[in-house]
DNA sequence: TAAACCAATCGTAATATTACAATAACAGTT
DNA sequence: AACTGTTATTGTAATATTACGATTGGTTTA
């Protein structure tokens, strides 16, 4: 088949697995990367840094903004991309809460 | 195409991308989470947990078991399955090292 | 040894993802 | 209005992922 069964899991399992994939694939850490020390960035830039066609790096960003963890705005003939802070806030918490609930345990487990 | 280009991108950047993919399916959150309060459990708990057949379950298993998040030991007929405590500091500190990268501009970027 | 149990692997089908060329859409410029 | 620059979208091909039934390989139990 091949059709993940989302109604099988919660919503913050389904949530999670969403935000996971802005980290999944590497064009879209480094766009992310590139995002955090330029603060904000057109889709040419990214063409340039990251050597992917054009096509390409736009069906990234379109990715990255319907998961919400960068916005867009129109300035003239470009769009400007930057990191939306709140969802970013977001996304840290929802990993770092999960990432918090492992206790190393003292003896081996397995 | 469709084959992830990955010599363009850094070491450190598809090693994100490796380890984010543990997270980027919602039956593989739910693995983490039950081994979070479980401590340990074996393929046959996560197919009554989560629903999903019993290849389907190994199938994922052997995923998160070749990110190394997770390691499996043999223990009778059975393979008691648990969090790798190093690699799980390794993830969440590579993680955090993004998260924390971002600080929210005083003005709006775009 | 046979039966029962457990999990990995194989085979297969459906769907999703990745990539790029080509084209469309739109703003600014000449 | 025609041209240029920039990005989204469309179309398409290749590869990857997800899921499950069936089978295999292993250990334990009867």
């Amino acid at each position: 088949m091949g059709v993940t069964k989302t109604d099988l899991f919660s919503q913050v399992q389904n949530d999670i697995a969403v935000a996971a994939k802005a980290f999944s694939h590497p064009a879209r850490v480094a766009i992310i990367q590139y995002l955090l020390k330029s603060n904000a960035c057109i889709n040419g830039d990214l063409v340039l840094e990251l050597g992917l066609a054009q096509a390409t790096i736009s069906q990234h960003l379109r990715e990255l903004k319907e998961i919400g963890i960068i916005q867009g705005t129109i300035e003239g003939s470009r769009i400007s991309y930057c990191i939306n802070p709140d969802r970013w806030g977001q996304i840290k918490n929802q990993f770092n809460q999960i990432f918090d609930q492992f206790e190393s345990p003292k003896g081996q487990c397995c």
